[in-house]
DNA sequence: TTCCTTGCAAACGATTTGCATTGGA
DNA sequence: TCCAATGCAAATCGTTTGCAAGGAA
C-alpha cells in the first residue's frame, strides 16, 4: 500500500530534467525528493527528517524544500495545524484532491476521473463567477474520519 | 462592499447564547467578535490586533481565539503562507467556499446555490468512496487572480 | 469566595538566515 | 576558478504559556 505506484527511479529522472541548469541535484536533494515519492500524501519537514535525518542537517532539507518549491518540483500546503506539508508537483502526481481525517490529521491523496475532474472545475468557475477573478485552478479537501480513526 | 449584511447587534446575541455559562462574554471578546463580523473573509490575528490594539492586548486576543474556537463561535483555517486566518463559524455566516487571490493571498467568501452545494456534496462523497473514510464535511478553495492584482 | 479573565513577560516550535566551508563543473 | 550547496549556530516569527493581579457572579 506504500507509494502511488510512481518509479522512484523515473521520478528522479524527471526531477533532474526540470531543474535549471543553476540548481544541482546533490544527493542529500535526491534524498528528500526519493522520501516525497514514498509518500502517500504531503509529508511535513519533521516527517521528512526522520527519513533522512542521518544525512541531511535540518536546515539543508529546509532549504531543499524552499529550493524545490520554487522550482516548482514540490508543492507546499498547509494542514489544520498550519504545520507545513510538502509533496511532489502535480506534473509529477497527477492533478488530484486530498482526503483529511478530521482526527489524526493523516492526509491522503485522491485522483479522480475526466468527468468528476470536469465537473469540478466548472462548479469552481462558477463560484468564482461573482467575484470578478481569473480561475487558475482549485483545491478540494474532503473532510472525514478515516478507518483506523473510526473506533 | 464591507461586510456580508450581518447585523453586528444580531451577531453578538447570537453568539452570547451560543457560549456556555462558564465562558463570559467580555468586552475584550465583544471587539473580536464584532472585528470578525465586519470581515469578508478569514482574516489573521495580526489583522485583527490592528483593529483592537488599543483595547486588546496580542496574548488576550489569541487567548480569545481559542476559546472562541473551541466553543465553535469561530474557525480557524490556514492561508497559503500557513498564518492562521479567523472567521465566525458558519452556523453564523452559512455553508461557504473561498475564493483565494494567488497573488496577494487575499481570501473572499462566496456562497454558492443549494443546487451547486448538492452536486458538490456529492462529488466529496465520491472522491471519499475508495478511502474508506466516513465523510464529515469539505472545503472547496477556488484560486485565481483578483481584479486589482490582475495588473 | 470561587472561577474566569487579563496583562505582561518569558517560553516555544517551526522555519529562516548569516557566515564560513566544502564541493562540482 | 566560480558559483552553488552545506552545516552549524543564532535569529525570526507567529503563537502559547506561567504567573500574579483584577473582576464578575
Amino acid at each position: 500500500m506504500k507509494g502511488r505506484g510512481l518509479l522512484l527511479a523515473e521520478v528522479e529522472e524527471r526531477v533532474a530534467e526540470r531543474l535549471p541548469s543553476a540548481v544541482r541535484f546533490t544527493p542529500g536533494r535526491r534524498l528528500v525528493v526519493r522520501a516525497l515519492a514514498r509518500g502517500e500524501g504531503p509529508v511535513s519537514a519533521g516527517e521528512l527528517y526522520e527519513e533522512v535525518r542521518r544525512q541531511v542537517p535540518l536546515s539543508s532539507l529546509y532549504r531543499t524544500l524552499t529550493v524545490l518549491a520554487d522550482v516548482g518540483v514540490l508543492e507546499r500546503h498547509h494542514d489544520a495545524d498550519g504545520l507545513a506539508r510538502f509533496e511532489l508537483g502535480e506534473w509529477l502526481l497527477g492533478h488530484h484532491h486530498h482526503l483529511v481525517c478530521v482526527e489524526c490529521g493523516r492526509v491522503q491523496d485522491v485522483e479522480v476521473d475526466d468527468g468528476v475532474e470536469d465537473r469540478v472545475a466548472q462548479i469552481a468557475s462558477g463560484i468564482a463567477a461573482g467575484g470578478g477573478y481569473t480561475v487558475t485552478g482549485h483545491r478540494v479537501d474532503v473532510e472525514g474520519v478515516c478507518e483506523p480513526c473510526r473506533v
